[in-house]
Parts: C-alpha cells; sequence; structure tokens
DNA sequence: GGTGAAATTTCGAGTGT
DNA sequence: ACACTCGAAATTTCACC
C-alpha cells in the first residue's frame, strides 16, 4: 500500500472535506487560501490516491424509522476459517448491520445493528443470527444514548 | 420530533445521497427520473428538515496513518448524573474517539478509538482514560479486521 | 500554483397539470 | 400541490503559462 505523503494543505481539504463534502470547489479553494483549479487538482489527486474513500449523507436514525442501536458480541463454534468467512459474507449481506468487526480475545465479532424497535431486533436475533451455521454465542447490548458520533479521522500526525 | 413523510422518491434520493453525496443534481433526477428542479426542491427539504443530517468525506485509515482500532468497554465507579456526563463530554472531546455509546448492562460506555498503533493506544489508555475520574474499569478489544463498514442506513420500512 | 475561457450545473421565475 | 421549461448566474474543469 502506497503511502502518499500529506502536506499540510491537503490536511486542510481533507479535514473540511470529512466535516462538508458538499462545499463548492470554489469556496473549499478560499478557505485554504489557494485558487479553485490547484484545489481541484488536490482534491482529484486524494481521490485517485484512495485517501478520499467516498462522500456519503449521514441521515438522521430517528427520522428514518432506525431508532434502536445494539451491539452484539458474537461467538464463533470452531474457529475455522471457513466459518469465518461465511460469517462476515452474511453481515455485508444485512443492511441493518452497519459495522462489523473481527477482534482479538474472547468475542469473536463485534456488530452494530440498527433496528426500527426491540420487536425488529428479535426478529433479526431470531431469524439471522441464531440461524447463521457455526454461531455459538451472542450478547446483545442496547445503546440508550449515542453519546458522540462522528467519521472524522484525526489528521495530526498522518505521514 | 416531527415525522415526515418520506415517499418512495424521497427513498430513493436518501438512498442515492448515502452512497454517493456529490452527484450532480442533474444526475440525481436522471436516476429517480425526475427533472433537475423538482428534484433539488426535494433534496432541499430533506435538508432543512433534518433527515440529511450532513455530508461527510470517508477517509482511509491507513493512508492516513490511523491503522488500529481498538474497542473498548469502559465503566464508571458511581453512576452519578455529573460524572457520566463529565465523562461524555472528554469523549467528544478527543479527536481519536469516534463513537461513545452509553450502554445498558453490565458496561457504561462502550467507544470506538482510531490511533497510529499500539504505542499511542497506551498513551490514550493511561494519559486520558485513566485520568478521567470515576472511571473504574476498562476492557480494551482490538480489532483484527474491519469486515464491514456502512453509514447507509436501510429505508425499506420508514414511516 | 495561477489564469482565463468553455462546458456544465445550479436555481430562480413563470407555466402547466 | 407538484412537476416542467427556460434562462441567467455560479461553478466546474479544461488547456496553457
Amino acid at each position: 500500500m502506497s503511502r502518499p505523503d500529506l502536506d499540510p494543505t491537503d490536511r486542510q481539504i481533507l479535514s473540511i472535506l470529512q466535516r462538508d463534502a458538499r462545499i463548492a470547489n470554489t469556496e473549499l479553494a478560499d478557505e485554504i487560501g489557494l485558487t479553485p483549479a490547484p484545489t481541484l487538482r488536490r482534491v482529484r489527486r486524494l481521490e485517485e490516491e484512495g485517501v478520499i474513500h467516498r462522500y456519503v449523507a449521514l441521515l438522521d436514525p430517528k427520522l428514518v424509522n432506525r431508532d434502536l442501536m445494539v451491539l452484539v458480541r458474537v461467538t464463533l463454534d470452531k474457529q475455522t476459517k471457513q466459518l469465518f468467512h461465511d460469517f462476515a459474507e452474511q453481515m455485508r449481506a444485512r443492511p441493518e448491520v452497519l459495522e462489523c468487526y473481527l477482534c482479538l480475545g474472547d468475542t469473536d465479532y463485534l456488530l452494530k445493528v440498527c433496528v426500527p424497535d426491540l420487536d425488529a431486533y428479535q426478529r433479526f436475533l431470531v431469524d439471522v443470527l441464531a440461524s447463521i451455521p457455526g454461531v455459538r454465542n451472542t450478547d446483545s447490548t442496547i445503546v440508550v444514548k449515542q453519546e458522540k458520533y462522528t467519521t472524522s479521522l484525526p489528521l495530526d500526525d498522518a505521514p
């Protein structure tokens, strides 16, 4: 994996785009003290290098009826490569599973699941999770309050 | 909180913008089968209602030197309102803490922390977490692989 | 990195259904 | 109330310095 050098101007651009992906290039140029042409060139380069992975709209979960978030710890029966691969594949296919992490330690996977209500979550647990072969144990933690949620990575010491 | 009715066209728009926030309005209009003017009106309405919360650029953690993700379970000493408030405030102030959830059950908080390496994580644990008054216990789980990460909420059964 | 000009997009006003 | 067409203003995006 190549490690593109990010100069302070690149970091400024990334920092702004992490906050507001739809900013006009002219305004972005103003904020970083360049003219639009070189600004756009830098943005395109950052996109091509993959530093900027994608641009997305973040929705309000309440307003699209996804008010319940549950964090689920999952352990699998036997730790075979095939079992792990299949489990991850199933998680990628389920839209209510927003994040899925393979972890070190007792827990094999941690999931972040977003559903409308407890009824929907119960269905997810029974119809989806419990029906996947190799799932030994699940432990669900209900989120009471989202104290912080950001997609912005710090850029202080990037190479 | 108002619950705006989302018709199928609105859901189409939201679904596309969750995938690509920088799509041109003309292209968005093409994809949903409307002309640009009413398409833009719908987008603006969804923004004003707060259904669209914000637009962000997602970066590649590897390429900005944030390759280590750790999930931390935190329990506090006594469950006073002030202690919880102060803890959440500290987490909001730390850029390496991307997500912080108040949870039901044994664990009080779950954090998602992104740092360059184990050395940086050790400093976070000692200098930040351990120095916050009221933190009784922490349990760190290192993420080996991010099997899935999406910010897209499903829109199937939104009201 | 900057300049200028062409191509494209945004977004209002006015019209129709 | 919702969508369409038209046109001016702004923005994006070139080739070239």
